[in-house]
DNA sequence: GAGTAAAAATTGACAGCGTTAATTTAACAG
DNA sequence: CTGTTAAATTAACGCTGTCAATTTTTACTC
């Protein structure tokens, strides 16, 4: 019993360690640099370890997709902490957004991949997922209780994100080469929200 | 002279039907199941051919990048015919950008991908990428210059498409697998933008 | 038509990848 | 020390993209 207790630690602090080493690879290498054996190699022990705790190398990705999604929920609330108007909190969080995505691309990639595995197979990053998505959440609601706009909470969040985010993976995808840079747009999608969902829309 | 266009043409002509078979392959496999091998095992020639006609494997999905962007072209133009009023034909752009998305899942991940190489090291697929960007960007003229809404042309056509791609990757990513269902927020996305931008908006 | 030079396509090899099975090493209980 | 179980390793397989060497095909001249 206490046996399987230490097991577990020991299990979880293989899972952490490997975890840090690909989210370190990221930084260094970037998302294609980082593969298994390149993982393991960087860790020092055999390729087929990992197996011992992960079923495989989906399931290895899923959980560092999870680390980075609780990443970037810090990332996101660090920068949100000492405002208080809802509205300009709300600037600050697509401007934060954008800027994770930018500086912490090969993360930002794993995370919104379009050909990740279906993540319901993931419980746990599925879980950190909903964590960050909070973020967005609360500070809608926050903006309608406050009386500043008029909307349901949850629609507002998706609509803010959404808009967000495509404008994020768009300049990822360098659709925005030409003309406008992308970071010009964030500001407007924001104003344009808060525009379309004032309580003052009919007075 | 006549040789060399001949050559032109033969070298058009395999990359055409590699393109095609990819396109095939998509369909019936899914992106991972499209490797220069499995292509060429389909064209029915050596899995090194194709390197007298691209540099590279990534030269080879630019070029079908390209065809992707095409086909999404026609695609959401063909859907766009009929329909006179700006306002209603963005929102029927907003439902065919979503519905090709998710019938031509393959296409779509290859042209939108974040991890694909620069694209302008391709010209030939910016040139595509531009000429269907001129689709909603034509649409948002017309409802400018047609007095409905009152905006930037540009911008507006960036908001509209920034929000609807938001929606559609976030989607594709599995993101949206709990609560709300993404299509939902097609709509409310662009009547929101259709009130923010409304001309009466200071009657 | 035959011979030849260039072009095109092929085969073979290499290093990398994820995964599985067989094997060795380590840890622990009796 | 022995026997048992867990943990880690090595070896192998089939797959990938790429390069070099080779063969086949094509085109043109004499």
């Amino acid at each position: 019993m206490a046996r399987s207790k230490l097991k577990d630690c020991d299990i979880n602090k293989f899972r952490k360690d490997l975890c840090d080493v690909a989210l370190k690879l990221f930084s260094e290498r970037g998302r294609e640099g980082v593969s298994l054996r390149a993982v393991t190699r960087a860790m020092g022990c055999s390729h087929t370890t990992p197996y011992r705790y992960f079923e495989s190398v989906e399931a290895i990705f899923a959980a560092v997709r999870s680390r980075c999604f609780e990443r970037f929920e810090t990332f996101l609330r660090q920068r949100l902490d000492p405002i208080e108007d809802p509205l300009q909190a709300i600037q600050q969080l697509s401007l934060s957004y954008f800027d994770f995505a930018f500086r912490n691309r090969s993360e930002f990639e794993v995370m919104f991949a379009m050909d990740q595995p279906d993540p319901t197979l993931y419980p746990e990053s599925i879980e950190a997922g909903k964590k960050a998505w909070q973020v967005p959440l609360e500070l809608s609601r926050r903006a309608v209780e406050s009386g500043a706009l008029e909307a349901d909470p949850e629609e507002l969040a998706h609509l803010l994100w959404s808009g967000v985010h495509g404008i994020a993976v768009l300049h990822l995808a360098g659709k925005f080469s030409m003309g406008k840079d992308a970071s010009e747009l964030l500001i407007p999608h924001v104003e344009a929200l808060i525009r379309a969902f004032s309580k003052r829309r009919e007075p």
